[in-house]
DNA sequence: ACTATTTCTTGATGTAGTTCATTGGAAGGA
DNA sequence: TCCTTCCAATGAACTACATCAAGAAATAGT
């Protein structure tokens, strides 16, 4: 019983990773082997700073948040990570350093996740994992650093514009708090951008 | 002879991929085979918007930008290469499609480029490369995080003792309009930080 | 169903950073 | 060498966005 209920949430993994690159019936054995599903509550911590950032997280449904907190107390979201997202540390997990970011969840969220220590076991058994992880790092840099262009170069009116475009399934699904700790303004402001925008 | 000069400049990235992950003997003649060296000169083009990025570079000396051009004709820099430094616009690279970026020479620069084809060439031959170029990717993704935290959460001089911080070798080596453009700000606004700071 | 908490809106005022215009100095090309 | 082009500095006016404060509306917990 168990063991199905842990097969079927697998399954967006598996087919997510098959769209990349075709699996074998061994390697989405494998992927089943060493991924955990896991759920976590709304507001509970997937990590916290300080912490060792050890696992990868896949989101199967629900929505995590990345973000860190600054000297004076304000919020900022690195990324929001919905159903088919991964999110983690890199910086984290890879340097083996504690994390300076938090991660939790906005939605109750069910996650698969994969330790540090059986990352490299995929990696080492079956180096396909490498050029699939390759890619999706390539893939991720490509959006971080769209944003990052956005960032430097546009107003907030032109980023919460490209927010809607991007992100619409996500807009009507998250607090305009959490948007405008996303985009890098206050809410305030977020809603006078808001009424601005209806009115015209 | 010239053969001679080939083999001299692609030690350093010899160098470089061996410290990530040692290289038989095999691999570093694959590597020499399939990068090949080019100068450019100062303000010359290594990439122009609407063209295919069909070159990853690795920076023998010298130094190149990214950067893109807005509706405005502002200049926003994504990324100097210095000595060591990857650049590519991966989105174009990988996606096959016209780049939004130009790159170009800052100072007249030494690259070692590998086409497209080639680099497929590499991974298929060795999947090692899969790797080191996964862990590559991983890096420079921690970085473009950093800076992008930076961006949404510090003022600019905050940003700019930073960037003394992380860049220091290229600080008297750029011209000020270029920092500005790195830091998202206006050159007249940098004078005006760095005036601010010598006097406290 | 009631209360507490979070979220959104709006106003008044403050500030970081921009824009435009001008000047002087430094560097680069024939 | 002159001449052109690029680069840095500074003033004055302007704008995008922040801060603080307070009330209204929506959500969540019991």
């Amino acid at each position: 019983m168990r063991e199905e209920l842990e097969q079927k949430s697998l399954e967006p993994l598996i087919v997510y990773f098959d769209k990349l690159i075709p699996l074998t019936k061994e390697e989405k054995q494998l992927v089943s082997e060493l991924f955990k599903p896991r759920l976590y509550r709304k507001r509970q911590y997937v990590l916290q700073e300080g912490d060792l950032c050890n696992q990868m997280n896949f989101v199967v449904r629900g929505c995590l948040r990345m973000y860190k907190i600054d000297e004076k107390g304000n919020t900022h979201i690195v990324q929001f990570a919905s159903e088919n997202w991964w999110t983690v540390d890199i910086g984290s997990f890879h340097g083996k350093k504690p994390s300076e970011l938090n991660i939790d969840a906005l939605e109750d969220t069910m996650v698969l996740q994969i330790s540090y220590d059986n990352l490299i076991t995929l990696y080492t058994k079956t180096p396909k994992f490498d050029r699939i992880f390759r890619v999706l790092m390539e893939n991720s840099y490509v959006g971080l650093q769209k944003r990052m262009l956005q960032n430097i170069s546009s107003t907030a009116e032109d980023r919460y514009q490209l927010f809607i475009d991007t992100y619409s399934h996500l807009l009507n699904r998250l607090p305009q708090t959490q948007i405008a700790a996303f985009l890098g303004i206050t809410p305030e402001f977020l809603s006078r951008l808001r009424n601005k925008r209806v009115k015209s």
